[in-house]
DNA sequence: TTCAAAATTCAAAACGTTTTAAATCTCATT
DNA sequence: AATGAGATTTAAAACGTTTTGAATTTTGAA
């Protein structure tokens, strides 16, 4: 593998003017740098990375720490995180270098990865409340960037989008549609996306002036919610809506919606949160769900993105974007029926 | 953080004594060792892995690439081959780097990582017969392991089931029962596994003193294989047993026999070969499925450990393992039945 | 023609480790 | 006390790059 003294010797330049000539430095001659590449082409001149980075300091290379819930499959999503983030990185030269989370101390793989030195950064997600993760990096000083948040004011760069918001939008919209009683099918608490999703939820009932006593949390599957739903529709003062986190949790609704004989959108209303994963999209309900959307793949090339400024010194504040997601009217809403209903 | 040079400084001793007393060097003073290693976990010593990767010329990293197949969702045989891979690496001090091909040329995801020049290896999975990226990395020397072969004699290391004694294995068994019409349901014949597959199937059937006839190929999803099953047992002299090259291959051709109301395994036996895929269980059929069996997760951690050992200057003769399959016998094949069967 | 300024190039240091070859130390033998 | 073998340690080179500070060449004006 042709080095840059290969180069040099080639040309009778200095190392120092061939390295300069080849990454684009203003001071050298036009003429200089056409030979220099003409000569690295001729060569087959590839920069040997580790040396850079011994010198720069870096290593190239950012870590993603996949946790493998014994439940779940890994669907297409994991692929599609996969695909952002390597497109991503690979754009501004680093690599992705993967480790498996066993279990254990949530901490210990990273902790792991820290030690051995070899790492420039870490991209997070799925946070729970307080992320002991979180928590950790910082402590330790590893830069990183968090899909979501962990927390209500945070000292780190984010992606994410405003839950708050997410939940607003859809009261706002079953409000204006005549909805009195909406109930809320949200993921488990633990999460800090459900939390705000709750708080958001809680005002927009307050400012339609709305009880919200229909509140379910900690549906982390479709047959959760399936579960939540028909007993909030067995109550005596049924919601004629729901609002939910996610559209494998809206499935869970409409199939406690059917199995009770009733009709969407005639009887009950749904909104759900979509981050269109692959699986189960939110236009093959039936009839097709009303949603707030934001494609999580979306998030994966701003991540790559953000993390890589981090690195090179961007402050934290320029780095926490909370983007929008967009509400989606379809099929899954209509007005509120004129009287309650029973079964 | 600390680096080598800020402990000889802290001990007066040189660099080199240094070194070597932590990489262990015998000729080391037992004394100096012991203060070095004090002095080392004291100041939080780690070595940088990039100037050791410098001087050995070794960069710690070698190269997973997962192709992107639209239809396909991941299951979570990804995960495991994760595990395993990554446990296999981690215990030799290398990391796993994750690549994504998009699809395009085969090899153009390779070519990018060789060039990059920040990998000492690959590990390369689903071989088609004279797989492109294989061709290629011979040719540009660089070291990989393959999980599976992609040709007849491979000059390279390999880690692979005896896929010609799988499909023997389950004929012999069927002819010991006394079947005659012996069908075989294959997967794809571009790949190297199906080959041989089909060969033994062949040899096997001929030593038998029976006609190979029915035979599909080209079965990728269960839906395949219960179309071709379907066919197959319309024909006048329909077969009376089923050989399957995968577990979710059986699942179609155990669907097409009870929709042609034939019994399992009183009419029609069905063996298969399981690969332990955590979403189709052989056990898990009803009746349970006879299978020739060789969990695809055991081959993670020797995959590892060869593609290391290759780096290291072992062999290839010494990494060239063949495995045999398990021959598990459950309640899915049963005699022969009586006389033929009309449907 | 001369000289200062600007443009360009250079030599050397630095990054943190491993490894080679040489130097020093220790200690038993003469 | 001198010798020499063995044990231990050292200085320095090497890996391939970037970068600093100095040196050289070129340019343009006086």
């Amino acid at each position: 593998m042709a080095t840059l003294k290969d180069i040099s010797a080639e040309l009778g330049l200095s190392v120092a003017t061939v390295s300069r000539a080849l990454n684009g430095f203003p001071e050298v001659n036009q003429k200089t740098r056409d030979k220099v590449q003409e000569a690295a082409e001729r060569l087959g001149y590839r920069p040997n990375r580790v040396a850079q980075r011994l010198v720069t300091g870096r290593s190239g290379m950012v870590g993603l720490i996949v946790k493998i819930k014994p439940d779940m499959s890994a669907d297409q999503t994991f692929f599609e995180v996969l695909t952002g983030l390597t497109a991503g990185l690979a754009a501004r030269d680093t690599e992705l270098v993967l480790a498996v989370d066993q279990g254990e101390d949530a901490v210990a793989p990273y902790r792991r990865m820290i030690e051995k030195n070899i790492l420039d950064g870490f991209i997070l997600n799925e946070p729970v409340v307080d992320d002991p993760r979180v928590a950790f990096l910082l402590e330790r000083k590893m830069p990183f960037v968090l899909h979501g948040t962990d927390r209500d004011d945070p000292p780190y760069p984010f992606y994410r989008i405003d839950n708050q918001k997410v939940a607003a939008d859809a009261v706002d919209l079953l409000g204006h549609l005549g909805h009195r009683r909406i109930a809320l099918i949200n993921g488990r608490l633990r999460h800090h996306y459900a939390h705000e999703r709750l708080e958001g939820f809680l005002k927009a009932m307050g400012r339609h002036g709305l009880s919200a006593d229909l509140v379910s949390t900690e549906n982390v599957v479709g047959s959760d919610a399936y579960m939540s739903a028909l007993e909030l529709l067995g109550l005596p003062d049924a919601p004629t809506a729901f609002v939910c986190a996610s559209t494998p949790l809206a499935d869970g609704v409409c199939r406690a919606i059917r199995d009770k004989g009733l009709r969407m959108p005639e009887d009950v209303s749904v909104v759900a949160h979509d981050d269109a994963m692959p699986l189960t999209k939110a236009v093959k309900f039936d009839p097709a769900l009303t949603v707030t959307r934001s494609p999580l793949r979306d998030a994966c090339e701003p991540l790559a993105n953000m993390l890589m400024d981090h690195l090179n010194g961007t402050p934290t504040a320029d780095l926490q974007v909370t983007l929008t997601a967009e509400l989606i009217v379809r099929g899954s809403t209509g007005p509120a029926p004129k009287r309650g209903i029973t079964v």
